[in-house]
RNA sequence: GCCUCUGUAGCUCAGUAGGUAGAGCAGCGGACUGAAAAUCCGCGUGUCGUUGGUUCGAUUCCGACCGGAGGCA
């Protein structure tokens, strides 16, 4: 009997009902894998589920961090994983359900991050960044880790500056560290589940009605009250979709319309980068729906695919 | 009814002095290991309204028709 079970997909395809369902019928319990519904009351643009939505099935890694504080995918994985074997522990099934790809392979392979010192690195090579240009930087990078530089295209600022903060703080390159790491195996061998849609315009439409849904339950408001409390409008949980178009429309950059399409475009394209990063993934089970699959159908094959893990 | 303008990619449009066409946006594909809802890379996807004519060759020139906008009645 394997009692991991992963439920990937995009956004708004249907992964919180299932995982739920799924708990209900196999006694367990949703570990949520989701970079934004850590944070505390972002709760209406993250789409956390609500009490009537869990039905009472336990749901961890939900309102985990204060949203000024710095969250990555190491703390997640440090608080994830006790939470996992936990649950194993107890002899229940642990459905690892959410969309962001990252923290569910760094969670099953067991990435083991090294404690990271805040010794403000990471600052001082933007500000390196700032005054010498990128060009400079990457140079840099080719001096230390000429692998990585020649894989990291001069313009990807964010994993340059990150290879560089890596090794300064480390010692060891990014390279021989991604090295190191790919040669353990993974911790835990779960079913792969990944939702999707036969037809993209159904699942855009599904994006949009969500958004339009957001709107509705006051996403303005949540966003408003989080920068009266003082949330810097640049920190890490203010750049997730949904509220970082609105912070740009309520500093007058541009109207609530103009900033309700812009989550709509950002939410269709992160779905997509969302299905580029599961696609790779040779292990998935791809539960393929229409627009009006119920979710016992899906339920039914996600439960097929289960059990061919029993014996 | 007549006159003028107009019809090219999903949208807004450019263009070809006749040799089957290109920008922006949208879209599609990919990468991804300590910020990942982040960051980055790549790709025009087309019955040029329809139908005749002229031509070696028509999206381009001419005619008719169809659709759209405006004007005169």
């Amino acid at each position: 009997m394997n009692n991991i079970i992963c439920i990937a997909g995009p956004t708004a395809s249907g992964k919180t009902a299932l995982a739920v369902e799924l708990a209900k019928e196999l006694g367990g319990e949703v570990v949520s894998c989701d970079s934004m519904q850590v944070y505390r009351r972002m709760d209406i643009g993250t789409a956390k589920p609500t009490e009537e939505e869990k039905q009472g099935i336990v749901h961890h890694m939900l309102d985990v961090a204060e949203p000024w504080e710095e969250f990555s995918v190491s703390r997640y994985c440090e608080m994830a994983a006790p939470i996992v074997d936990d649950i194993l522990a107890r002899g229940k099934t642990a459905i690892i359900a959410g969309g962001t790809g990252l923290y569910m392979d760094s969670l099953i392979k067991g990435n083991d991050f090294a404690p990271f010192p805040t010794t403000g690195m990471r600052e001082k090579l933007e500000a390196q960044a700032d005054a010498d240009g990128m060009e400079a930087m990457h140079s840099l990078l080719a001096s230390i880790d000429p692998d990585s530089a020649a894989r990291l295209p001069i313009n990807d600022r964010k994993r340059i500056i990150r290879a560089l903060e890596v090794y300064y703080e480390t010692g060891e390159t990014i390279t021989a560290h991604n090295l190191r790491t790919q040669a353990i195996p993974p911790k835990y061998q779960p079913v792969w589940l990944g939702l999707d849609f036969a037809d993209r315009a159904d699942l855009y439409q599904r994006i949009d009605l969500r958004v339009s849904i957001m709107l509705e339950q006051g996403l303005e408001r949540e966003i408003r009250d989080l920068l009266a409390e003082g949330i810097p409008p640049k920190c890490t949980a203010m750049q997730a979709i949904g509220y970082k178009e609105f912070v740009d429309a309520m500093d007058g950059k541009i109207s609530i319309e103009e900033a309700a399409d812009q989550v709509r475009q950002s939410s269709r394209r992160y779905a997509k980068r969302q299905l580029t990063w599961f696609r790779r993934n040779p292990k998935m089970h791809w539960l393929v729906r229409s627009a009006d699959t119920k979710t016992d159908e899906i339920l039914a094959a996600a439960r097929q695919i289960v059990h061919t893990y029993d014996n």
